[in-house]
DNA sequence: TATGAATGAGGTTTCATTCAT
DNA sequence: CATGAATGAAACCTCATTCAT
């Protein structure tokens, strides 16, 4: 049985990954999740926290989810891994990356986003380095913008022709089998 | 001599553009015009109907002053030229491209972006064919959206790198001079 | 040709009639009228002199008008008249008696209206005294109210049905040739 | 203990009897009722919906309250209970009829008038037919008019002549007992 | 005479949040 | 744990009115 914290969580999600943060007042929420608007700031002392326990639990259950992400297999593997991490993620919560897409000015979802890409950064320059790409910074920044357009996208419901870029850029890169 | 009109055009670009749309009070667009708050509703006749205005006029002088950018001397040169396009845009007008940014859900925002962008499509289809792309289509979609997101990283502020990026893709598709 | 003021007067009379004083603001009656909101308060000292203009040159042209209201050819003629005087005001002036309808409440148009009667009363009276009524004035009373009843009834637009009822009311009275 | 939401619905009719509904803001309404703006907008959605809320329910507490209205012992009977209507009603429930004749152009108002006095006229008709009146769908639209002009002018305030007027008209259609 | 530009005061309504129960 | 009742602050917007030209 899901409680009712949890359902304030997944409307809450459900309404600011739709409509927006700001344009969700407390009171839909309360309504759309069946409680009242009182028990939202009994949970979650400010509509912020809220937004913020939801920003950090998703990052946390994606971590958990993801933890084999970083398993390297050699250059081309994790790159091509890379290039299809995008639609892996948003597939398993689309919601939760489409609120993302949305807080691209929220501080602490942004920051919350760079400490989950962190630990990215350095296996991809090491797979450039190995490829004896000319600047293996400079690819790896791009190929992590590259990552960071693809997830957006794809947040944004254009699945099909994103997945389709996917494979494209994996073309290019050579790193499909 | 700028008009007070201009006046509260100018710092609602501003607030608009660093605290978002929403989280502008008309009050403090007014406070910071030096002018009434009634005023913004003599010259417009809403809140949103400013912000459509700031939109429409902005896309209308952008278009002023880039009608070269469809010239084609070639599928290379093109190619280049919209990789570079971003820059160019955004370094003219920065608030305006930034307050885009922020609008990427606003959908006349996004329509009349979409309007400007249109006729650069078939150009982009072009120069792929000509130079003998296997899938011109999805390479025209993948440039465009390289480009959408180009604009949207300078625009929050991240130019150098983004700039760095230009011009390592302007490598990869081997079209640089 | 007509002049600007009267202009305002005329669309002023008309707003007022249709959608009551409150609800009509200065710039709808400038923008029907064809001239600029300044200039109703250049003729105007204020929107409510504006109302007190039309009232009060409303009643000065309706005494003009029926100067010849209260002469008396005999008590049956007069009061057969003083049934039929609804329509015949209504019929000359229906804004103004629709406005008049309409503010009830505004002493100004009360005090006007009041003094545009006065001079009947007495002439009623007397008619009948003359016809031998038990409480003349108590019937004064009635008839006025009657009269009163009637015009507002008209000015409300159930034109067809009011005359009939005057007509009915003559016959009641007695006072039909 | 009465109710803070029947303390604004109190206050809110005192207002807008006395005042008009335009006139009376909803800031004065909360500041007589003792509570807070808001709370009006938390009860009633709206002004209007306040408004609305009064009128329905004053309609439906004053049908309660007049559920014999209707009774037939016969014609005469009726008809002078008719006549004498308008002052039971209004002594009843003053500061509501008041309200109720400031609304004259409003149009729930009228709708819900309407509706309470729909079921009046078939009886007054029949009434008139028992009497042998000439044209007794013309005398019954003259009796509700009549009616109706009395409530009026009584909750006008005007009470005294008022009834003696009713009780006139009462001798005038012989059917006082 | 006529206007465009400008405003102070005030209107209704929404919001996130608190508190007694 | 859960809520209904309540609110202060602030939002957008309209109004009648003034004034320099």
């Amino acid at each position: 049985m899901i409680s009712r914290k949890e359902k304030i969580v997944r409307e809450a999600l459900a309404l600011f990954s739709t409509q927006g943060f700001v344009d969700t007042s407390t009171k839909l929420i309360a309504k759309n999740a069946g409680v009242s608007e009182a028990l939202i700031f009994k949970h979650f002392k400010s509509k912020d926290a809220l937004l913020s326990h939801i920003i950090r639990s998703g990052y946390q259950r994606i971590i958990m989810e993801h933890k084999g992400m970083l398993t390297y297999k050699g250059p081309k593997d994790f790159i091509r891994r890379m290039l299809y991490l995008p639609n892996k993620l948003v597939s398993d919560a689309p919601q939760f990356w489409k609120l993302q897409e949305r807080l691209s000015h929220h501080s602490f979802s942004r920051a919350q986003h760079d400490q989950f890409m962190k630990p990215v950064r350095p296996v991809i320059k090491r797979a450039f380095k190995e490829l004896n790409y000319e600047d293996p910074k400079l690819e790896t920044e791009l190929l992590i913008f590259i990552i960071d357009m693809l997830w957006k996208r794809e947040a944004s419901g254009e699945i099909k022709t994103s997945v389709k870029m996917a494979h494209l850029l994996a073309l290019k890169y050579d790193v499909e089998p």
